[in-house]
DNA sequence: ACATTTATTAACCAATTGGTTAAACCATAT
DNA sequence: ATATGGTTTAACCAATTGGTTAATAAATGT
């Protein structure tokens, strides 16, 4: 009784746990469970545990990576790109809060790995918002910054509140309510201040 | 032939490792290698890996966690405490950068472990800065912002892209040196961008 | 209807890995 | 010198875990 996609289904599984528990802290037992599979078909449909977790890295990727793309390639001027990417980001990790985590963790710990499907054509590609900045500056309509730290800014104060959200719940006594509130507050509020900061 | 402390030779190798692999991906053996000692002796000095990754956890936590209530609890003014905390902390992370992620990371992994011993006392009380940021809108001395979306800002500037370091050099392709550099560049520039967001 | 391929399972295997043990080593006090 | 206690080691053990196999069930083509 094959279900509808079992090699989907495994994937699927597979992301669960692997989020929760990254490659090393994942068990193909467990990933077998969640899917209500045979722990053999795993192997059946991936061959071993490296080519599932790289299946399911290369999936989590490439649903962040064209997010940035839309941003860095639009045709907006650097101010509605601020705003659009605050706002829509926020969005998008609220919908998948382990995503920056995940990636960023197992970047951390397997950065050669990345490297390798990195050339593969869906590496997220700043270049163009950076150069627009740049030119934004010459022209006059932004205050003189390093694009590189504009960029840095917009990543940082957008990201790390998901990444470091199990500590800033503890450290700064937030309910999950609360840190729901405070991340749809910040979708205005950071894009603002940021804007505030290069505004000449 | 006893080392002269070789309790704390076994605490250097395991916090080497574990800050490396996480819990769940360092072994034993290699934090014993990386001793230069015999396996078993891990097992005498800490009973088992769990225990021996508390107190790795523990120390990482107790130093870092200091850093924070410096500024949290001083008598400088907001301003003061902004500028002291983006240049300090940078300062500390360039010399400890394994320590945000992981810490960030077993948080994610283990928060239920870590809330057992964070009662401890040792748990940073980002308070005060709160309560004086509400007193210092009151009496109109800086602009009206949510306190924790402040405390946030600084937080994300500040360490995120230490978290995020592998990404950020992949992604906008820059070099150790020039990631250096950057961060150097960070220390003031993060401190007048918040100061100015607030600047009545 | 039947043969062939594909999907799935239960049982098993081999390697890794955390942990134990018993013996040896070494300093120090008597 | 030697008994004693803490320290260190090599060898071993048991559990976990990634992976395989051979048999079975289900689908598919003829």
């Amino acid at each position: 009784m094959q279900d509808l996609n079992t090699e989907q289904n495994i994937l699927n599984a597979a992301i669960l746990v692997f989020q929760r528990k990254g490659m090393a802290g994942a068990r193909m037992q467990e990933i077998a469970d969640e899917a209500k599979i045979n722990k053999a078909m795993l192997h059946y449909y991936f061959r071993n545990k490296q080519l599932l977790f790289e299946a399911v890295f290369m999936q989590a990727f490439s649903q962040l990576a064209p997010q940035l793309n839309l941003i860095f390639a639009s045709n907006d001027t650097v101010f509605e790109k601020i705003r659009k990417f605050t706002s829509n980001y926020i969005d998008f990790i609220l919908k998948n809060p382990y995503l920056p985590t995940f990636i960023i963790q197992e970047l951390n710990n397997n950065p050669e790995f990345v490297k390798k499907f990195m050339v593969h054509g869906n590496k997220p590609d700043p270049n163009p918002f950076l150069l627009q900045i740049e030119k934004e500056i010459t022209l006059g309509q932004i205050k003189k910054i390093n694009p590189k730290q504009l960029l840095l800014n917009l990543l940082s104060l957008s990201v790390f509140p998901f990444v470091a959200k199990t500590m800033v719940k503890l450290v700064m006594d937030v309910s999950d309510q609360e840190f729901l509130e405070l991340m749809e507050e910040r979708k205005i509020l950071i894009s603002e201040q940021i804007i505030n900061s290069i505004k000449v």
